[in-house]
DNA sequence: TATGAATGAGCGTTCATTCAT
DNA sequence: TATGAATGAACGCTCATTCAT
């Protein structure tokens, strides 16, 4: 019984602040708000979390962590790698318009002065599946040969570029446009 | 006289608000602050600026305006589209490597619900001589047929991820990662 | 069972505050933390006092008690009354100084806006025993003729303030020191 | 203009917090109601203290060096010590007497952990006067050899605890009281 | 224009207390 | 009895903005 409630009350928290830092940013996001978006006091928060900030930080690093195990879900490694990439890719740019919330909490947070306060080895575990997933490629020379790091940079920037033009309203992707973008990506990524 | 006590004014309100804001952020950027650094009165501020909001949003269509004007500055129009889109691209990065305050800066007001508050007119406007640029390469078939937005999106959004990778320390760019970071964009982008 | 294992709550709930009062003051000894000191639940103070307040007070009499009763513990009665009031005296400054938390919180008790929620009669009947072992002595003509009260607060404020001296650390006394202060006092309130 | 503006406020926020820490204690006493009743906004006090804890060290300071200098105003040296002594103890009781809230305000902080946060060496200086008034007269023979430091415990401790008892109300002191209350307290430090 | 003292709404946070279990 | 999650009023403090000078 208590658990379930922990859960729902944590959870509740973790969703209104998400739904208004999407919406209004960290600084217009007050915890009054929060705690009546999710419905509990004030005082209820720091129940569960130290602070706003770590509240923050501990949201980032939730939606980080299903973001990418969302990524890995629905992949097959029997097929070919350039198919598992474009399943990848698509799949991470889909998903992302499907949940511009959590796309743009993530975004706002990655591009603040508060990603430097979560350690780098936590940013390193939450990218290592991206991580291996790359690097095996460019070691079976499937993909060019460079450095890993650069090919993540390449790869999530361009993509959470497009999903932002996407979300912006001011371009509407058909699914061929989608599948233009994921060649784009792909011809400069490839080997040969 | 007064004309260039004003700029000098306005000038070094711009840049006072440009540090803080790119080393804490909007909400640990008080006017306050501000006005100390700047070396002006707190109200001073309010002779050039109605709020707040209207700084920081003047700050970034002047910033963005120099980063583009910066961008063409030395282009060379007599090139191939190759080597003109070589330059823009390692340009737009090593200038960005250089000012990493403006470049955090523009990446955390992109990224924040901020970027609403600037007219979609105002954007495009920013936007144009990239969108020019690369839509006539689109037009004279030196590059893929996609849409223009998304090209910008691709290019831009790769160059930024891989700006960000740099300036966080963990992974030092030599000259030749910065080559091979070309041509991947290009081999994505190139017809054919 | 149940007796004992009540005394051993309410027992620990006293020393819980007593320490953290003594050390942080009133209003930096939040009941949570006195619970967790305590090693009950946050609610189960409750049980035993109806609020915070109460509890202090509840904890200021039973330290008075214990304090006055320890006086006269070892009090001969047999002794010339000099004898009684140096071993009184000094005994009082030793037992502060080794009781220093419970020295502390009665003292910050005593000069708060607290000590006027405890009624008149109770404190009277506080210092009874003092009251009366002085009062005697003026009556038989042992000590100068001056109203009792005032004889209590001389004894008992010039004592506080040594011990207070001691415990600052500011100053180291010895015991020749102490029979100087005795002497001091003696000479002061004996009669002739 | 400014200066005069400046004391007046600083001087009426001094004046509230020690009336209402005078009569509510230090955590009844809310930033709120000290900037109501001295007429400002909660935000003022803040221009001129960095903290309510600041505040309240300073007014600490501010009461202890009047305190002092109040007691040598009308002393007078060219009269016997113990005239000096008798005008010094009975001026000091009088003087608290009429000035109860700043005789509460001091008993209190000097009764709680907050004393700790100001460094010995001020309370040193703060002291400094009464120390030296008293240590000469050690030296010149018209005191017993006690150390200086151990006299200004019982002579300032007596006081303030007859002083308490006046103010309780429990007890009203006529002049000849006073005058043995001195008595009291010349016969005992006095040399022989 | 320029100043900076003053404002006060609103913030993040604490904590005495309650109550369902 | 005993628990501790939950409450929400109240706190100390910040800071965008104003305005008399």
């Amino acid at each position: 019984m208590k658990n379930i409630k922990d859960f729902d009350k944590k959870e509740a928290i973790f969703q209104a602040m998400l739904e208004l830092i999407s919406k209004h940013g960290f600084h217009s996001s007050p915890m009054s708000e929060v705690a009546k978006q999710a419905d509990v006091a004030a005082g209820t928060i720091y129940h569960y979390f130290k602070s706003k900030d770590e509240l923050i930080c501990a949201l980032y690093v939730r939606l980080r962590e299903k973001f990418v195990a969302n990524l890995f879900k629905t992949d097959d490694v029997n097929k070919t790698f350039k198919d598992r990439f474009r399943h990848f890719y698509l799949h991470m740019i889909q998903e992302a318009i499907k949940n511009p919330k959590e796309f743009y909490f993530l975004e706002q947070f990655a591009n603040s002065p508060f990603i430097s306060t979560i350690i780098k080895t936590e940013i390193t575990r939450l990218e290592q599946p991206i991580y291996d997933f790359l690097r095996k490629a460019v070691f079976t020379q499937v993909l060019r040969d460079i450095p890993p790091k650069i090919l993540i940079a390449f790869v999530m920037g361009s993509a959470s570029s497009i999903i932002k033009l996407q979300l912006s309203g001011e371009f509407q992707m058909t699914s061929s446009d989608l599948e233009l973008a994921f060649f784009t990506c792909w011809d400069g990524i490839k080997k040969g």
